[in-house]
DNA sequence: CTGAAAGCGCTTACAG
DNA sequence: CTGAAAGCGCTTACAG
């Protein structure tokens, strides 16, 4: 087997310079026929299959390929497994097919992250991250990204979905419902265990949430200080939204917190676990307990009962983030509205607390 | 903005040689470390962001990615949403984490298809492809692939199911419980009109199918010769699997062959899609008319019935694929088996036909 | 440990 | 229309 032929090889072999066999792939209009149909003909004769890819990058060719890197850590395995990142990148896929570019799917496993970013083959790549390590290699490199559901100040792209506004509608629907007795279930990053934050008359912090998530944390408080309520009164489960992590701090919410009535969770997938833990110790949902979630992914409606959510425009958001991607202007920051999306998971409290506050 | 600074600035401006400075980022060892961190703080200095991977492809590094075609024409939008496609590339994407490696979703696209195989920045690719082109333009290339639901000789990596074996088993199936009145439902690579065959004499094939499907057909004719029965005795509807073709073809195969008590339909789609349309007449299924799938794709058994069907690893599909890309040995055919998933969509015929033979 | 040089495979002005 | 040359950004022997 000998060395790969290249372009010098026909090159040569055909009698012509480097040059004119260049054109004959790239510009066959400046060929004369007779010389285009020898060079062709020689490529033919040594198997040379076209000019290589990577010497053409090297001269500012494209790599037609867009570059997703999934939240969360998420390895190649998860992104294409989730339900929900899915539908993200459906959008993403759909302006890459307008754009004769493929996706690639990066791990965005901790110990691969950075060496992806700085060395993906693409165009331009979008991440659903947060990390300061992230941002940083990101701004390094020349190629154009957009950072999802994060602020990343006037410079970066950024397109992310009304976290603060969506949680407070859900909030206020629920107090509109009569709930006055509300628990919080949210997001935790890393797989670890659930973590519980009991309520308290501090100012709290979510331990391990993407910003979005302290967003949502605002939104819910900004409802129930309408209602003369304030949220460092509601206990906080965090967990990570894989099994098992998610299934445990559904669990640990409905042990430690009788009381609650109503439960906010930060995500779909919290709430679903929600939904089967409790149905698991026959409470009914949503005449003893009801459950909101947040995002409206693609499993909400198959819940048991279907899922009352504050809906996010999930593959729209992926379409906006590839397409600022290929239109390579200013930076922008896009922010988009999420609405409340009424299904059967609420209902007003049994036994109404209407004037009572607190927990 | 300047031009982009590289590593011969970084270089020049540390005062050392192109190759030190090279060593720096590439094997830190083998520079002393006081000249090391010259170079670093020069490369910082100059907003030198280490080693352009293009650069480096050049020089024989590998682009860590995989990538893979969809069957199909499919552009990036329907492989991302296709739930069976979905399942394969959840295997693809399981190996190329353990490979620290992305995955590239490339467009199957008629027109890009082609450029795509021979542009593609990967290390190796999956063909979920047949034609004698996109065969072609892989071969060409130096880069490993392997082709999927299709034997390509001994020199082209396959990996396919045995449809025939599968096949078999449907029929077998459909037999026992006493059929003896089929309809088969086919598949239709391009998108267009549904394809009426009726019964025939003489042999007949397939019009538009896959490779895949026209091994299926010769499963269901060995099953029906060994019960006295021709295959050429069913009529065939040949439809795309999209909405609305597959629609079609199912109304089409109800209108046309009232007499049938079993179809064999070759993928879940098309039998979801005759399930559907049976309820719109109120047919009842199974016991007015028994229906098998083919794939056990992820919906199959939230059909309604739950399907029956044959089940083919369809994930395990992706992985074994895709680790003969990164073992890189001699080239290999893998030929994987598929089972009766039993559920609720056969059943006996209304009216036994035990003896009779023929439509 | 460091430097000078060749080369990876191609494209693009620039002359002619 | 064609050729000679420079350059894209880097790595890798090879001397020293």
């Amino acid at each position: 087997m000998k060395r790969t032929v290249r372009l010098s090889d026909v090159a040569a072999a055909a009698g012509v310079s480097l040059g004119t066999a260049s054109n004959t792939f790239n510009r066959p209009g400046l060929v004369r026929p007779e010389v285009r149909a020898l060079v062709e003909a020689t490529a033919r004769r040594l198997g040379y299959s076209g000019p290589d890819p990577i010497g053409r990058l090297l001269m500012g060719a494209k790599a037609h390929a867009i570059g997703v890197l999934p939240p969360g850590d998420m390895p190649v395995a998860h992104a294409v497994g989730s339900p929900f990142f899915r539908e993200f990148m459906l959008g993403v896929a759909e302006v890459c097919d307008e754009n004769d570019a493929s996706l690639l799917v990066i791990s965005g496993a901790e110990n691969r992250k950075t060496w992806a970013i700085t060395n993906a083959l693409v165009d331009g790549f979008i991440l659903g991250h947060l990390e300061e390590a992230a941002l940083v290699a990101a701004r390094q490199r020349k190629t154009p990204f957009v950072v999802m559901d994060v602020e990343a100040g006037p410079e970066v792209n950024s397109v992310r979905v009304d976290g603060r506004g969506g949680a407070r509608r859900a909030a206020e629907h629920l107090l509109d419902l009569g709930h006055r007795r509300f628990a919080i279930f949210s997001v935790l990053r890393k797989p670890a265990g659930a973590i519980w934050n009991p309520p308290t008359t501090s100012e709290r912090r979510l331990t391990g949430g993407f910003p979005l998530d302290h967003e949502k944390l605002l939104g819910y408080a900004d409802a129930l200080a309408l209602a003369g309520i304030s949220v460092n009164d509601a206990p906080v489960v965090e967990a990570h939204p894989l099994s098992p992590w998610v299934d445990d701090g559904a669990r640990m919410l409905l042990d430690r917190s009788p009381e609650t009535t109503a439960i906010l969770a930060m995500s779909d997938r919290h709430a679903v676990a929600v939904l089967a833990e409790a149905k698991r110790r026959s409470i009914n949902i949503p005449k003893e307990l009801s459950v909101i979630g947040f995002d409206d992914a693609e499993n909400a409606i198959f819940a048991d009962p279907p899922l009352t959510t504050i809906a996010q425009p999930t593959t729209e958001k992926g379409r906006i983030a590839t397409r600022i991607l290929f239109e390579a202007g200013l930076p922008r920051q896009v922010v988009l509205p999420a609405k409340l999306v009424l299904r059967a998971s609420t209902a007003p409290p049994r036994s109404p607390n209407i004037g009572s506050h607190g927990v």
